[in-house]
DNA sequence: CAGTGGGCCTGAGTGC
DNA sequence: TGCACTCAGGCCCACT
């Protein structure tokens, strides 16, 4: 589920809630993908000094480390002061002094990882590798465009690696290089420098409106506080195989890049 | 070194 | 109704 723009509509929709709130208990269920890395009695006691995102990682800063939180495909947030109890797939309980958040990860591909500082090992390995943010005024066209130079891997794959831009997914890769008019299979290295500088700015758009419309609920997703987003509603591409161009009227096609589909306009995205 | 593909999990949907 | 199979918003890591 969570690209960028969900992952930063949890984020806004959190801060709120958790800031300047003291840990009580915490409560681990099943196995995410890595351990906690520390005792979660540990946390007790602590309080969240503020929430800050990464690519798709929520850094949640504490009064001694941090907390990285990663939604993995299915992960969702909560925050509330009535929740019910814990389900099966409820696999991190945060209880503070305003209200208990709540991860609900049915496939546990998401993560919740201690670490003792930004210069922990474990910091390094998740978020060492990662792009540009899309959405910070680091993010220069110059150094997009020789990311994109410097690689013979098709766009699309590209995009969803990370390595050169973080927290464009499956669906926003598709969006973003359909604006763009560039074909998904297109070696990054040989865009030309107009369509790269049209996908730059396809990136920042496209997000950033995904952001504003509280992000893309295809199953379940919500945010913090339960409301759902609207992003699905405006997709061009994703999901539409067969259905017409909304520019052209052409079917829609579909195809597989390494085990993830691909949507794309078979007309206007020609080069 | 760059690039590819497997695997981690569960649930929903499809076709027989 | 049941079973086998495919697919789903991500990403690390072993391999070529």
């Amino acid at each position: 589920m969570p690209e960028l723009p969900e992952v930063e509509v949890t984020r806004r929709s959190l801060v709120p809630a958790v800031a300047g709130a003291r840990i009580e208990t915490v409560r681990v269920g099943k196995p995410l993908r890595w351990p906690l890395g520390c005792d979660p009695v540990s946390l007790a006691g602590q309080q969240i000094l503020g929430l800050r995102r990464r690519g798709k990682y929520l850094l949640m800063d504490l009064s001694d480390g941090m907390l990285l939180i990663h939604l993995g495909m299915s992960g969702s947030i909560r925050f509330s002061d009535q929740l019910p109890d814990a389900g099966v797939h409820d696999h991190f309980d945060m209880v503070t002094d305003k209200g208990t958040l709540r991860l609900h990860d049915p496939r546990r591909f998401g993560a919740v990882v201690h670490a003792a500082s930004e210069a922990d090992a474990v910091v390094v390995k998740l978020l060492g590798g990662l792009g540009m943010e899309p959405l910070a005024d680091t993010f220069f066209l110059p150094l997009f465009q020789a990311g994109l130079k410097s690689s013979r891997v098709p766009i699309k794959t590209l995009l969803l690696s990370g390595r050169v831009v973080v927290g464009v997914g499956n669906i926003y890769a598709s969006e973003v290089l359909f604006l763009a008019g560039i074909r998904p299979t297109t070696p990054a290295a040989r865009i030309g420098a107009e369509r790269v500088r049209r996908l730059y700015e396809a990136i920042i758009s496209v997000l950033n409106r995904a952001v504003e419309m509280g992000g893309t609920t295809l199953r379940d997703f919500s945010s913090a506080d339960g409301a759902a987003g609207h992003f699905q509603t405006q997709t061009r591409v994703y999901g539409r195989e067969g259905e017409p161009c909304h520019a052209c009227n052409a079917p829609i096609r579909m195809l597989r890049q390494g085990q993830r589909s691909t949507f794309f306009c078979p007309v206007c995205q020609r080069a």
